[in-house]
DNA sequence: TGAAATGTTGGGGCG
DNA sequence: ACGCCCCAACATTTC
């Protein structure tokens, strides 16, 4: 029996279900489709763009086969089947609001058209509506819901299955390249090549990797943007390449062989659990993306200019560490997990731009761009998400600075003009001695700019800000 | 998965 | 020897 494999965010063939149900029943169709048809999901970013194509390519590579649409899968699918002989659909669950409603409705319109459709897990170690309080609620803070999640068991992933494609008629389906998903002029991917392997066996290398150089001491090391330390693996669980369970699975025995590693390996799961809290926080509040999740942030006095938004967005703040990771982002679509948090809170605290303008800008320049996960993450670092930052907690950005990358090797690599800074003032050029300025070729306000807003002042008034929303709280309750 | 302000303690210099 | 002050180091509280 033939059946279609529709390929969403799951662009792997081991531990994919749908693939694995379909192939032990019969010849596969294979097929991705890009749906730029409007049905409420978000239009892909340029940098998600940039991974897909690639992504897609390793995938038709290992499959030996994949048929590209581009349309309304309610209308290509049935069509598909039509064509191929299939009778049965096959997919792994998506959790985008938008997703699971088209989801949902095609469900039934293909059952209605005598099609079988069978979907699965395959994203996440546990579905969002498996994990529950006391009370069958959704958890609203991390450590309960994780806890509750360690308690439960996690399926083994599946070996890659012995596929057999179709025979699919001559011409069927687009050919990639004419999806233009890669940029051309100006072709500002470049520096993305180097960093990444899109792909199933990218993912698999990158994880083997991590286990043997960036595990040891990750509990600690993890929060430096100098070293090493993190996976990066992101990206590929996004584009589901690899998943949830083969990591967990990989960490699990490279555990179980060295029980010095706990300590670490139990840290980085715990990075998993957030990306599952994120999921389930979006399955229960669908809103998560759009509205601020506790709605007394509504009465937040934001600013919102225009001029200072840009300035972020390029890397010109005139805070070294802040513009070292606008523009590692901007360079690789990547940003090391401690800078993410260093670069937000300055947007929202000291720049009182809404978080929402800077998740729309990770979006579309973040390869990891993830509903889910960019949408929980703005709110925790804005403070109006669950289990959030509280409000006060405002990074100072020298701190992090000197903190975390003391010899100040990341700002010197994506910050060039002032390499030539010594350490002590790499991270507050604008504190260094006139004739360490002048040593160093760096003249502020020229070479590089001075800060755009004072620390001291931009703190105090988001601190006033967070007075509003604390009564507007108040009045709520 | 902060930072800054405020409080406490204890050693050393000094009259 | 003693009390006093200073201040760094650390702890606690507040934002």
């Amino acid at each position: 029996m033939t059946t279609l494999v529709w390929f969403r965010q799951d662009l792997r063939i081991a531990d994919n279900p749908a693939l694995a149900h379909a192939a032990a029943r019969g010849p596969v169709v294979p097929v991705y489709i890009l749906d730029d048809s409007g049905d409420g999901g978000r239009p892909f970013g340029g940098a998600s763009r940039w991974w897909l194509h690639h992504s897609l390519s390793a995938l038709s590579n290992s499959l030996g086969g994949l048929v590209l649409l581009k349309g309304d899968p309610a209308r290509l699918l049935p069509d598909l089947a039509g064509h191929t002989g299939a009778r049965s659909v096959v997919w792994n669950h998506c959790y985008e609001p938008s997703a699971i409603a088209r989801d949902t409705r095609l469900k039934a319109g293909l059952s209605s058209a005598g099609l079988t459709v069978t979907s699965f897990n395959a994203s996440l170690l546990n579905e969002p509506w498996t994990v529950t309080t006391q009370d069958g609620g959704p958890f609203k803070v991390f450590t309960p819901f994780w806890r509750a999640c360690r308690r439960l068991p996690v399926e083994p992933p599946s070996p890659a299955p012995a596929t057999r494609l179709a025979r699919l008629p001559k011409g069927l389906g687009a050919r990639l390249a004419d999806w233009h998903l890669l940029p051309t002029k100006p072709n500002w991917a470049k520096g993305f090549e180097p960093e990444w392997r899109p792909g199933e066996s990218g993912a698999r290398d990158r994880l083997d990797a991590f286990l043997q150089g960036g595990l040891g001491g990750y509990a600690e090391l993890r929060d430096r943007p100098d070293r090493k330390n993190v996976s990066r693996l992101s990206p590929h669980l996004h584009f589901g390449e690899i998943s949830p369970r083969q990591v967990f699975a990989a960490l699990s025995l490279h555990m179980a062989a060295d029980s010095r590693a706990t300590r670490d390996g139990e840290k980085f799961l715990s990075e998993l659990g957030w990306r599952e809290f994120s999921y389930h926080l979006l399955y229960h509040f669908p809103t998560l993306p759009e509205r601020n999740w506790r709605p007394a942030f509504d009465a937040y006095p934001w600013s919102g200019d225009r001029h200072h938004l840009a300035t972020w967005q390029r890397g010109l703040t005139g805070y070294p560490i802040v513009d070292a990771g606008m523009r590692e982002l901007w360079a690789t679509g990547y940003m090391h997990n401690r800078v993410r948090m260093v670069v937000a809170s300055f947007l929202v605290k000291h720049l009182l731009i809404p978080w929402q303008e800077g998740e729309a800008w990770f979006w579309d320049t973040l390869v990891d761009a993830d509903l889910a996960n960019n949408a929980a993450s703005w709110q925790w670092v804005a403070g109006s998400g669950a289990d959030a930052a509280p409000y006060f907690r405002i990074f100072n950005p020298v701190t992090q600075g000197t903190k975390f990358d003391a010899e100040g090797r990341y700002v010197r690599r994506w910050v060039g003009e002032l390499s030539r800074l010594p350490d002590a003032v790499i991270h507050a050029p604008w504190e260094a001695p006139a004739a360490q300025l002048e040593a160093a070729g760096v003249r502020l306000g020229e070479t590089y700019p001075a800060p755009i807003v004072d620390h001291k002042a931009a703190r105090e008034r988001a601190l006033g800000g967070y007075e509003v929303v604390k009564s507007a709280g108040n009045a709520l309750r």
